[in-house]
DNA sequence: CAAGCGTGGTA
DNA sequence: TTACCAAGCTT
């Protein structure tokens, strides 16, 4: 990439950057750190729609570091409820400790690679646009940004190593955390995966993709295996106006989360007499979750009055298979 | 290095 | 409706 792209890519940030609750405007002093990295953490494979309301109750919530360090473990989970991906909050709970403890964050990428939670993508754009370092940012944005601009059509797999070279060679000594933010604008905006829109892209003029004539060709994607389908069961336990509810083991599926009781999923479907079943999609299978009434509680747990079920801090999926059991109580009173 | 790990929006 | 995809990390 021409030197000049860096800058021409610069200009149209300075123009167009998005106003976001964790960004400070381009060209001023960066953002405080907890704000950079706590929203990095949530971005991590969700959507600004989804990040930007819950970014606000969380730093509403613990202002800095050092209160997110402070809290309890279930309430941290318990504002990540809905979010996915929940070993973030188990790494972001982790990683806020040891940060307070050490009394800041580390300025330097290579420090901060070393936190839970921070890989490379996260360790350079917290190092870039906190603290003003030459961090290469690379994500799956400006992966897709280079892939088009260098005419780079393999898949991001194989031309990994080579897309790093690119984004080394382009990153700017000046401005490294608003580059980093322009190119993923780009990306997010402008460069997208499905119909980019090249008439307004600031690289268009130099872009080997757009000169090939099919520029959302690149880069190719590999297919995808096919989902499973899996079953599981939920026990609805009610008493007094409350349900019976459990934490879920620390490490795998919905890890430390709350949820209904019941025994580890399965290819087969259960046997007990069912009240309703639910079908939700996780990333590497489906699962058909069936619900059956019990009267005596399961394992350790606790009652939550159906009033403040919002409140458990559900994972969508028990969400989910709470409020059917809850719809049609409402249609049997009716 | 590929698989495991959530959820919601879009086409 | 199915399929794809989003400011990835860990093992």
């Amino acid at each position: 990439m021409p030197a000049s792209a860096a800058k021409q890519l610069l200009d149209h940030y300075d123009r167009h950057a998005r106003a976001l609750p964790w960004r400070s405007p381009p060209g001023s002093p960066p953002p405080d750190p907890y704000f950079v990295w706590l929203s990095e953490v949530m971005l991590q494979q969700t959507t600004v729609a989804t990040v930007t309301p819950r970014f606000r109750r969380l730093i509403e919530r613990w202002p800095t570091i050092d209160a997110l360090a402070a809290a309890p473990d279930e309430e941290v989970l318990m504002e990540w409820a809905g979010l996915g991906y929940y070993a973030r909050a188990r790494n972001l709970i982790a990683c806020a400790r040891e940060v307070a403890a050490r009394g800041g964050f580390p300025p330097s990428e290579s420090e901060l690679r070393k936190l839970p939670g921070l890989g490379a993508y996260t360790a350079a754009a917290v190092a870039a646009i906190a603290f003003g370092a030459r961090a290469v940012v690379i994500d799956t944005n400006v992966a897709r940004v280079i892939a088009r601009y260098r005419g780079i059509k393999q898949t991001l797999q194989e031309s990994r190593d080579d897309i790093r070279k690119h984004a080394d060679a382009m990153t700017p000594t000046d401005r490294p955390g608003d580059f980093a933010q322009a190119m993923m604008d780009l990306g997010a905006t402008i460069c997208r995966p499905r119909r980019p829109a090249c008439s307004i892209c600031p690289l268009s003029a130099d872009c080997l993709a757009l000169a090939s004539g099919a520029p959302e060709e690149f880069p190719a994607t590999k297919l995808k295996r096919e989902r499973p389908h899996r079953h599981g069961l939920a026990w609805w336990i009610e008493r007094d106006g409350a349900i019976w509810l459990v934490r879920r083991p620390a490490r795998g599926m919905l890890g430390g989360m709350a949820a209904l009781p019941g025994p580890e999923w399965g290819d087969d479907v259960p046997t007990v007499q069912r009240q309703a079943s639910i079908s939700h999609g996780f990333t590497h299978f489906t699962l058909e979750l069936h619900i059956a009434r019990r009267a005596e509680p399961v394992g350790e747990g606790w009652w939550q009055p159906i009033d403040h079920l919002a409140e458990a801090g559900l994972p969508t999926l028990y969400a989910k298979a709470a409020g059917t059991m809850l719809e049609r109580k409402e249609v049997l009173a009716a």
